[in-house]
Order: structure tokens, then sequence, then C-alpha cells
DNA sequence: TAGATTGTTAATCGATTAACAATC
DNA sequence: TAGATTGTTAATCGATTAACAATC
């Protein structure tokens, strides 16, 4: 039987995974903490399985598809094994069959419904993105205060009146809220996208958001990277290195 | 006499910071590699501490700063003292001293040129960033090959051919480069990014860019954060929590 | 069978947390 | 001085790497 240590995951929260043995015992609803490391890792290791799907390739090994993303073979044999045995000892994993696992861990079987608020350019920008479609998000609510922007067809979709928002989310079900607007208004957004139902957040203001606990919330801050670029430029090594 | 341990960062390469020791010596250059987990925060700390200054506020504690950011204050004490000792024992830190202190952590006393390849919707959004400019990043030159893009006016500069891109980015003295176009030609636009001189690229393209050693690359994946959100609600704490 | 590659356990490495002496 | 808060060292925790037995 296997046993698995009751961890905390203190920045993201809790999590259950549940274990069920091939031996009939009643099942057993384990907690196991995934964390967030292998959790980022996975689209990405989907992300290639699709490539090299298109490309014709029918299996490949932990030491080929490390090499394609800059990731050693033993981390994703290790990510790999958090969720089940995938591979076939002496040949490599199928590359759709383990592709469609990670879909089912991550969870993108199902198509998740998303709403947009904030129809500036980056909220454009995100409705249009091909790379959620082909993950299985479907955009499915746009949501602006500008008068300007409110009945403008994007991508298929109208611009809808925020005041409008958290009706249109209940009625609509939409599963996942992505919030490009200014960070002033950001924590109202959040607050009514709640209270249409969502449970998980993105969003791109540069704020902390307060929320309850039940729902999800991940900060996408498009300022880090450029600052991470600077302090590497302004103290990169030695020409000698 | 400060020691450090000499460490090798994996995934980012190697850094070298500058010790100098107060006592008359030879000045010493120590290799001190700070992790990317502690570059990342220091983002988050100086847009709070501009917050506080705008309220008013000359003094914070580390602990009043993690409550603020949602980060402990040992983990802030422990992030600032891989640079320095900026605070006042019984006191707190200085608001601006310890802004301006991360200012010249991060390099952002100067201002770094920024140049945007592929003028589409989040190329255009990132081109009108406002946090980017406040941070000290200035845009010089957007690139696309779309001629029903180029001429525009976008922020106030004009969109040119990218065939004009490494002729401008040597000619402006741009120092970072922002990719934005597709994955497809990601790789082709990096190659001549970097042969106009530029040593540093943000990239959103969802692959792996192949660079010379001396380039700093980081790639921001807007879909991560969508499939983080999948597997959380996927993998949802049971009711019971 | 021999070679290849996984899954798993053990070892290492690094980051966070805790504790507390120093000192404002 | 007493209270507060830093800077630093030690303890803990967690993630990555290494090694190898299992097995296709």
């Amino acid at each position: 039987m296997f046993m698995y240590a009751v961890n905390f995951n203190r920045t993201e929260g809790r999590l259950i995974y549940k274990l069920c043995e091939a031996r009939k015992e009643p099942i057993m609803r384990q907690k196991k903490v995934i964390s967030d490391a292998v959790i980022e890792r996975l689209p990405l290791y989907y992300r290639d399985l699709l490539l090299l799907q298109d490309a014709g390739i029918d299996i490949i090994s932990s030491e080929k598809l490390g090499e394609r993303l800059g990731i050693t073979p033993e981390q994703i044999r290790k990510d790999l094994t958090c969720f089940g045995a995938f591979g076939k000892k002496g040949v490599g994993y199928y590359v759709s069959e383990l592709g469609q696992q990670i879909v089912e861990i991550i969870g993108l079987q199902q198509h998740w419904k998303v709403g947009i608020a904030g129809i500036g350019h980056l909220g454009w920008a995100l409705a249009n993105y091909k790379t959620f479609g082909r993950l299985g998000f479907r955009t499915e609510g746009l949501f602006d205060v500008d008068h300007r922007i409110i009945g403008q067809n994007v991508g298929g979709i109208v611009v809808t009146p925020i005041s409008e928002m958290e009706e249109t989310i209940r009625r609509a079900g939409i599963q996942i809220g992505i919030i490009t607007t200014p960070a002033s208004v950001a924590q109202q957004v959040a607050d009514q996208m709640v209270a249409g139902g969502i449970r998980g957040i993105l969003s791109f203001a540069p704020i902390r958001l307060n929320l309850p606990p039940h729902v999800y919330v991940f900060r996408e801050d498009l300022s880090i990277g450029l600052s991470r670029i600077s302090y590497y430029l302004t103290n990169k090594p030695e020409q000698d290195e």
C-alpha cells in the first residue's frame, strides 16, 4: 500500500489527490500535495507532446523530451510519477497516451468557460490567444465599463457592460475569470466575479486580491520578467567566465 | 570578513555579486548567487514601497510589509540581507531609502531601452503598459512584418518593418527585446535581436529559444496560469476542509 | 538475451522558517 | 531603560539530482 506524507502547501492552499490502490480495499482518499513547480511543468510537457504528435512521433523517452524542453529527464520522470506510471520500461512514453494522461491530470478534458474583465489591448489579446483555445479554454464573456468598447465584437464575443457581468457569469456558467482591468478596480471586479460563482481567477493587476479561501487566485505579473532581465543585465557575469 | 559559498544557479546561469568590505582591503569580487525566488520578490517589494511613499508613509517594518504582500517578515528580511543591511534595528526600514536601494539592486536607476517585435494586441498592450514606464523601461522600437501595422503610431512610437529591426536596435542602443510574435518566427526574431546587440529578451512565444549563453532569456508563458487554475479547480479540496 | 529506459529510493542541495542576539 | 525590530545563525522543510533495481 502506498503512503504519502500529509503536507501543506503554504502558498497556494491544499489539494487532495485521490489514490485508489489496485487491490480491493475501500477507496482511500489520501491527501497528497503536488508542488506548484510540478504543476507548472505539466503544461510544458503537454504542449510539446502535441507538437510531437503533429510531427507523427509515437514514442518519446524522458531523455529526448528533456532535451527538447531544457529539463532533466529525471525531473520529468519524477514529476510524472506523482500521478502514476505512464511509461513503458525500456521503451519510453507513448506520446498520445501520455498527452491524454496529462490532460486529465490538469483537468483539460473539460472545456472551461472563461470570462475576461477589462477589454483593453491586453484583454483583447487574451480573448484571441490561440494557445488558450488549444488547451480547451473557451472565452464566453467579455466585460468592460467603457461604452466605446461595449457592444464591439471581439473574436466572436460581444463586449458586455461590466454591470451585467455577475448575471452573465451565472447564466453562462462561466467558471474562470481573467482580470485585465486597472489595479484600482481589480478588487471590486474580482468580488463581482466571485459573486457570480467564479472559483478561479487569473489576474494581471499588480495588486494582491483579497478573496474567500475557496477561490483560487493566480497572479500573472508582467513587470517581474523585465525586472529580472534588468537585474541579470546589471549583475552580469564577468567576461572571463 | 564575509564569506559566501560559491554556488551555481542551475537554471539561469551565474552571477557575480560584488562585496567590498569596509576595511581597506583590495576590492574583492566574491561570487554569490542570489536565487531567482529572491529576484522575483524584489519588484514586489519595490512596487509596494512606491505605494507607501505615495501614501506618505516614511517607515515600514518587515512585519507590516509582509502583511501587505502576503510574504512572511522573515522572508523579507532574509531577502534584503542578500544585498546588505538596509534597516534600522528597533525601527524598521525607511521607505524611500529602501526603495532606492532596491532600484539599484535591480538596476532600474538606468532607463532601459526596450524594443518589441510583433505588434499584435499583446505587443500593443505591452507598448502602452504603464507599469513598465514606472519602473524605468522605455519603449524605443516597435517592429512588425504586417504592412497594415507598419507606420502606425503606437504610444508615440512608429512601427518599423522588422527587416530594419537589427539596424534600429543598434542605432538606438536598444538593450532589451520583447518577443510577442507567433512561435514559428520567434527564434528568427530572437536571432536578429541578438545580432543587433540585445543581451536580454523577454519572450511570450511558447517555444524554447536557442541563443548564445551571454544572452539572458526569460520566457513568460501566459497559458501556464490558466492551466494551473484548471488543475486546482479540478483537484480542489473536499468540502469538509 | 542484451540494451534501453522507466519508476523508485536515497543523497544532495537549496530555500524557507524559527529563534535570538544585537542594537536602535 | 524598556520595547521594538533588525540581521544572522541554526533548524527544518522541500525540491532536485543521482543511482539503480525492475522490466520491457
